[in-house]
RNA sequence: GCCCGGGUGGUGGAAUGGUAGACACGGAGGCCUCAAAAGCCUUUGCUCGCAAGGGCGUGCGGGUUCGAGUCCCGCCCCGGGUACCA
């Protein structure tokens, strides 16, 4: 047995404590000035692992600093547990979903508290509680009448691996599932949607004002996608009938318009395609059908493939006609699935035209020395009529201007952000509330009946088709409008919302008639702090952010909240030598048998220290030595108890040098908090105690040993609270956590003797003490004393002094 | 391709334009011990020197400045995001 610090014992015992502690309740009517600091609900997978420490503790650190500033501190958690694994698993192992589910938050809380984390956990929440679930449903219900939820044919993604439907957001780049990595098919199914879309401008304006990390920003910005241009009806002549519209960012360009393209998927292309050129476009519309999104997306490399139509569109700003094509680089889904080909100004249309023998015309005069190619810079208009001898900016709104004043098109903005598709045809999520009735339609199930809870006997197989669907007393019900027949809705809603609003629930999650109490959500909204993965920058960020400013609307929560997370922090991922950690890897790092040996305080200092929090961490065999080391540390922490004596009544303490250096690492421990570098807190924690063993040895005034130490210990709280609460207890007979973070004495600081650096023609080559205040007149009487500096200097002074006082003194000579 | 990050000792990393490498890990040497473990002490960027002391050093090349790891320009490499979005 270790002498001394015995890690896991203490822990336990303190844990034992903190079961009923009142420390890190709070409520709504609490008098302290208030913080929200919360960390991303976890899926429940069962013990947690490393990314789960770093991100529980960081959080954990934020929330006893802000209550040992006296802050009331919501600091709330739950699961978010609805999701596939566990249905999965039942199809494997035929345990249900539920059973599976709360084996696995049992198993991850119990880490959690083995980790020390404080938690109101009065307020927990899971997706999967029907006083959850009844919210999640009425909210839905909420959308709908706001309209921002409707069905509708699309075709969406269909993942073979997940046998159901993905979200936008849930395709991976290259056309595969993020979840399962089968690659994802098109299917046309009727599916539920909400129309994120119609906060577009919104979502993308408040981003501005979000402290946010600022790649997180961008991936929303770019997510969302605003582009601002026209929309430019184009007539169609020569066998086709009717008219097309194309979208371009660049109405300037209209003139340079050489032929035009609509997309494969291209709803009026029959009506487009002159009679004799029918088969042959039939057939490469069908063709494209058949590949795969992957092949489709990857455009560069071959040329760029396409068919003209046969028919001609007219250019309205100067009525020549150009050919029309359809080409799988036009997409069906962005725009209006018809772009004007541009080859002076377009990459894409220039490769095009170089395939199909198309000319190229240049609007805008190219910079000396161009190598050629498509041109998309700024520059003077040329052959382009009216617009000659404008920039592209003026020339832009000037070709706006003349479209809508001719009635050939209009100025408009496009999204790249598409509806949020969230039918999912599975068991293990939250019902959809909706009754279809042949008469009245899709009509929501009556609040007073919520929640819609899925049957228990079913039964679970690897169809595809939720288990939901083929249960007969789900599935038969009566209309609740007109009381016929009616089928029950089958799909399930995406994850995504549940977590959508979570946030909101932990202001009150103990109302019984409403889905948030106002007073509580105006009371601990915004949330101050979140802190997450990157892994959610675009998705759940974005939805709870959607969801935020549609419930705002609907008057669920108060009219200025417009956004949920004022501040956001993202904590670095962990790797395992290079690669990712992951279960299916194979290769976890369990925290578990940390716990068992050093403790779980110095799992907790190893990833405070190791770096800082926002960077990814490597695992690898240094780390376990890092371990030790901080658990090395907090014994020296601990054996220091038995040798400084407790002083009572230490309030005066000598003003010596001594304790102005333990006050300065003071400051460094608080502002390292302040600023998310954890890792300086620590180092400046480890210098603190070096310190102290120091003074110690040096049989220094046991008030100040006292002093100290006491202060070491409150500042030590945040970081390994079993630690601090043991020696705290034993020594002065309190609780560190209800303690007030040590002041500093600012003015003390600011009046102490500073460093002063004097360098002789910008090299460093000595350092003096001196007067913060001190004057360049003084400064340099000083400098010019030492010996060295005068052998530097010379016989002649220097030539030049520059100082920047007190830190420098510069000569040259 | 485009948009962000980031390149500092053997390793993780410190450093509001002003002492580069704090604090650790690891290494080396020592103390304690019959021995080991643990603990403690010394040392540890490279280099010249017996020493005092000097020179060189933050991916590469330029620049701004009295002074650059830090700011600017141009490259190289690594990581992440995104990708025919008109």
């Amino acid at each position: 047995m270790k002498a001394g610090y015995d890690a896991p014992a203490i822990e336990q015992k303190w844990q034992r404590l903190w079961e009923d502690s009142e420390t890190y309740q709070v409520s709504t009517d609490d008098p302290r000035p208030k913080a929200y600091v919360l960390c991303m609900y976890p899926y429940p997978s069962g013990p947690a692992h490393q990314g789960h420490v770093r991100n529980y503790t960081f959080g954990d650190v934020n929330v006893r600093f802000r209550t040992m500033n006296g802050i009331a501190v919501l600091s709330p958690l739950g699961f978010d547990s609805f999701g596939l694994p566990a249905e999965n698993a039942a199809i494997k192992t035929g345990v249900h979903p539920r059973t599976f589910t709360d084996d696995r938050i049992a198993e991850l809380k119990a880490s959690l508290k083995r980790l020390g984390a404080a938690y109101d956990w009065r307020r927990e929440i899971k997706s999967h509680d029907p006083s959850y679930i009844r919210w999640s449903q009425y909210i839905f219900i909420q959308l709908l009448d706001a309209g921002l939820a409707y069905q509708c044919d699309a075709p969406v993604n269909w993942c073979p691996g997940c046998k159901t439907v993905l979200a936008n957001e849930q395709v991976l780049s290259d056309g595969t599932c993020e979840r399962s990595g089968d690659l994802v098919v098109r299917r046309n199914l009727r599916q539920w949607f909400l129309r994120i879309t119609a906060y577009a401008d919104e979502l993308l304006d408040d981003l501005d004002q979000l402290e946010w990390p600022e790649r997180v920003k961008t991936m929303q910005r770019n997510w969302i996608g605003r582009s601002v241009g026209a929309e430019i009806d184009l007539e169609v002549a020569g066998g086709g009938s009717g008219k097309i519209t194309v979208f371009t960012t660049r109405p300037d360009t209209i003139f340079g318009m050489t032929f035009a393209v609509v997309a494969p998927e291209h709803p009026d292309i029959e009506a487009l395609t002159a009679p004799e050129r029918a088969a042959e476009v039939q057939a490469y519309v069908a063709e494209v059908a058949t590949r795969s999104e992957l092949e489709r997306m990857s455009g560069d490399g071959g040329p760029k493939r396409g068919v003209p139509l046969g028919t001609f569109v007219v250019n309205p700003a100067n009525g020549s006609k150009v050919p029309l094509y359809v080409a799988e680089y036009v997409l069906g889904q962005y725009g209006t699935g018809a772009v004007m080909g541009v080859p002076g100004e377009d990459e894409r249309d220039f490769e095009f035209a170089g395939a199909q023998g198309l000319g190229v015309l240049e609007t805008v005069a190219r910079p000396a020395g161009f190598p050629g190619g498509a041109y998309s810079g700024d520059g003077v208009k040329i052959n382009s009529g009216f617009l000659d001898g404008l920039a592209v900016q003026p020339a832009k709104e000037a070709a706006i201007e003349w479209l809508e004043a001719s009635g050939h098109g209009r100025g408009t903005v496009k999204y790249r952000l598409r509806d949020w598709l969230v039918s999912r045809q599975r068991y293990w999520g939250c019902p959809i509330p909706i009754i279809h009735c042949d008469g009245c339609g899709a009509v929501p199930v009556p609040v007073e009946e919520l929640p819609v809870l899925a049957p228990d006997d079913v039964e679970f197989l690897p169809t595809g088709e939720s288990p939901l669907a083929k249960h007969r007393g789900f599935v038969d019900v009566a209309c609740p409008s007109c009381g016929g027949k009616a089928r029950r809705e089958t799909d399930t809603m995406d994850t995504f919302v549940d977590s959508s609003w979570y946030f909101l629930r932990f202001c009150d999650p103990f109302a019984e008639d409403r889905p948030f109490d106002m007073a509580a959500v105006r009371k601990w909204m915004p949330v101050d702090q979140y802190i997450g993965g990157v892994e959610h920058a675009i998705l759940h960020l974005m939805y709870a952010r959607f969801f935020t400013k549609a419930l705002s609307d609907r008057g669920l929560v108060p009219d200025t909240l417009r956004e949920p997370f004022t501040k956001l922090f993202t904590q670095g991922m962990i790797r395992l030598e290079g690669s990712k950690m992951s279960k299916s890897k194979g290769n976890l790092v369990t925290p578990q048998r940390y716990f068992d040996t050093v403790g779980a305080d110095s799992l907790r200092l190893f990833h405070f220290f190791v770096g800082p929090p926002g960077d990814d961490v490597d695992w690898t065999s240094q780390s376990d030595e890092m371990i030790e080391g901080c658990n090395r540390f907090l014994g020296r922490v601990f054996n220091l108890d038995a040798q400084i004596p407790v002083v009572e009544g230490t309030a005066a303490v000598a003003r010596e040098e001594a304790f102005l250096e333990l006050m300065r690492l003071q400051d460094r421990v608080t502002t390292g908090i302040e600023r998310w570098a954890y890792n300086t807190s620590v180092a400046a924690l480890m210098e603190y105690t070096n310190a102290l063993y120091r003074l110690l040895a040096a049989a220094s005034d046991p008030r100040l040993l006292d002093h100290g130490y006491r202060t070491l210990i409150l500042m030590l709280a945040p970081f390994t609270p079993h630690l601090a609460a043991e020696i705290f207890d034993r020594r002065y007979g309190r609780d560190v956590h209800r303690e007030r973070w040590p002041e500093l004495d600012r003015e003390l600081l600011e009046a102490a003797l500073v460093p002063m650096v004097i360098q002789v023609n910008g090299k460093m080559r000595e350092v003096v003490e001196v007067d913060p205040k001190i004057t360049e007149e003084e400064a340099l009487q000083v400098v010019l004393a030492l010996p060295k500096v005068a052998g530097l200097v010379g016989e002649g002074g220097p030539k030049r002094v520059i100082a920047k006082l007190p830190k420098v003194v510069n000569l040259l000579v």
